[in-house]
DNA sequence: TTCAGGAATTAGAATAATTCCAATTTAGCT
DNA sequence: AGCTAAATTGGAATTATTCTAATTCCTGAA
């Protein structure tokens, strides 16, 4: 039940919002539920049908305020491959995204400490990078679906 | 000259066209030549101004038409940086991109050979990569404008 | 507990980038 | 020169997202 976080996520949703002076409503709790419980990278279009059935009286504006919200408090993170509609992630660790340009999944792909290191230094001195996005696109095997 | 392309590059264009079976037309190859000609990752918009300048009833179909037949060439790169518009680049080696958020500016960021199969061996067993994307986002000192 | 004031949500309009479409023009062959 | 497929054109359509103004909801001070 999305609508029902679990104890732990929830401290940690609260604590979030809180933390920056926002208010822990049921449409943002709601909105983090569905990520967390279905981990398929959803688009806003996917998290607004998921919410609905919770709270149907939500509208596509609160969804994408609760996103925003969600984001800037560090619970999900945005994941933007190429000119597709932007999806929404609760893994928070450093990883990149393989997307299957067959089925359209979008896949966690880790990334070890060595080969972070070596991207972040990259870049060139007078840089101060904030972010850092890595993405391959290809195909993934029938197996991996 | 935008619409006047080297005649290096003007052979580089015939060629990749040619092997495709499409044609070189004035059209394509003005958008190839505002690419080739100031090296500041436009936009369609930008693109579409510049080619305007040169060849005044082009419309924008035709830039986005000719932009998508260019990638498909291998003759130019689309770089996407989050939600905003995707921007053309003719730099065809393998690179980052850093985007400063303050200017709005990507900068084209070297990747060097050992780094890059340490990025290409994320990918686990089972997915075949075709693209990597590496992007970077952050400040740039105003030294670097 | 009530109520004031700010925060959040809502529905729908607006925007921005891009794609589609049907009609016209053009380039490359015979 | 004329035919045919390819390319271009202008404008409409689409898609994802943001904005706006009105309403509802919380929260904490009285």
């Amino acid at each position: 039940m999305p609508n029902s976080l679990s104890s732990f996520n929830r401290d940690t949703f609260n604590t979030a919002l809180r933390e920056k002076g926002l208010r822990p409503t049921k449409q943002r709790a709601c909105v983090y539920g569905v990520i967390l419980d279905k981990r398929d990278h959803p688009t806003a279009d996917d998290i607004y049908d998921r919410v609905k059935r919770h709270l149907p009286g939500t509208s596509f504006a609160t969804v994408y305020n609760c996103l925003e919200t969600l984001v800037g408090c560090d619970l999900v993170r945005q994941v933007n491959m190429d000119r597709s509609p932007t999806r929404y992630c609760p893994n928070l660790t450093p990883h990149a995204h393989f997307r299957c340009t067959q089925s359209g999944k979008i896949y966690d792909v880790e990334i070890d400490n060595d080969t972070l290191s070596l991207m972040q230094a990259l870049v060139p001195k007078g840089f101060e990078a904030e972010n850092l996005d890595l993405s391959f696109s290809g195909t993934a095997k029938s197996s991996n679906n």
